[in-house]
DNA sequence: ATTTAGTCTATTGAGCTAGTCGACTATTCG
DNA sequence: CGAATAGTCGACTAGCTCAATAGACTAAAT
């Protein structure tokens, strides 16, 4: 039951360009700083993220990567289907990737991973890029005074 | 988002030895003709079940494969947990195979990780082998009058 | 004791995933 | 223009997992 290397790059890759969402264009040298993730191997990722929609790119110098909607817009559930597909432990449950299910008596089963699918996709879907970019300002404040009345997920 | 394969057989496995708990030690073949899963495959996916202490082998003709525990006993995520290791999305999260977070700021992507993998612990911890019986002989017996009172899940 | 029917262990190959490399193309600026 | 910068593209490698195979071993029945 685990997120690939790729979907877990290419998340916090998202978040990093929302966080320097106002900041125009970012490099893939200072993301790849930033997060700590392979250069050559985030240039695949954040290719692939552009060609499903994304993101958006631009040569050259003051050139780099942006998000081609803004962070309230783009759920986590998203950029991990760009990645890895979908996010169903199994095909059968899957609202991507139907396949039709041989066995009847086995497919007891495929309600639990149904119920399993259906938890992972609330989760996922009601949490955006600029969820994440609230919570993080959050902690990094954490100490200071207090500010407004935000968080109002987890 | 994925569960192996060997998670799902044994899932299936498991199930149809519950299914045959009063019926005494079965074979391989029997198991793998019920469930459809390639014998041989089988037969290593059972023995790491048995190592794990889940199940108990018997040589010979009448030999066979039985759960070590009564159904009730046995939740899906122990089985999970044997073929796939953690449930967990990602090892920082992971309750069985923790790992120190280097990245502080990457961080609040970890409390989202944490968020899914206490969801699907939920579901599958709760959820029994003998639960799993239940829903499956209520499926069965759909169409036919009524029984009893089952399936305080789901 | 022999046959039968099963478990156990090791190995192998195909296919996938993470990560690397080098050549190419577009943009900026001197 | 042309050199430097930065994204694009395609091919390639290493290591792992899934799935399957083969052969040795062991317990039970007769």
């Amino acid at each position: 039951m685990r997120l690939s290397t790729r979907g877990e790059y290419a998340s916090r890759a998202m978040l990093e360009l929302a966080l320097r969402w106002a900041d125009g264009p970012q490099h893939i040298r200072d993301i790849s700083a930033a997060q700590d993730i392979p250069e050559r191997f985030l240039e695949q990722i954040l290719l692939q993220l552009k060609r499903a929609g994304y993101l958006r790119s631009r040569k050259g110098p003051q050139g780099g990567y942006r998000l081609s909607r803004p962070p309230e817009t783009i759920s986590v559930t998203e950029v991990i289907r760009v990645m890895d597909g979908p996010l169903a432990p199994i095909d059968c449950v899957s609202v991507t990737a139907h396949e039709v299910c041989p066995k009847e008596d086995g497919c007891v089963l495929k309600g639990l991973w149904k119920e399993t699918r259906d938890a992972i996709a609330a989760i996922l879907e009601r949490t955006t890029l600029a969820d994440l970019v609230d919570r993080s300002r959050t902690i990094r404040k954490a100490a200071v005074p207090r500010k407004k009345g935000r968080r109002e997920k987890l």
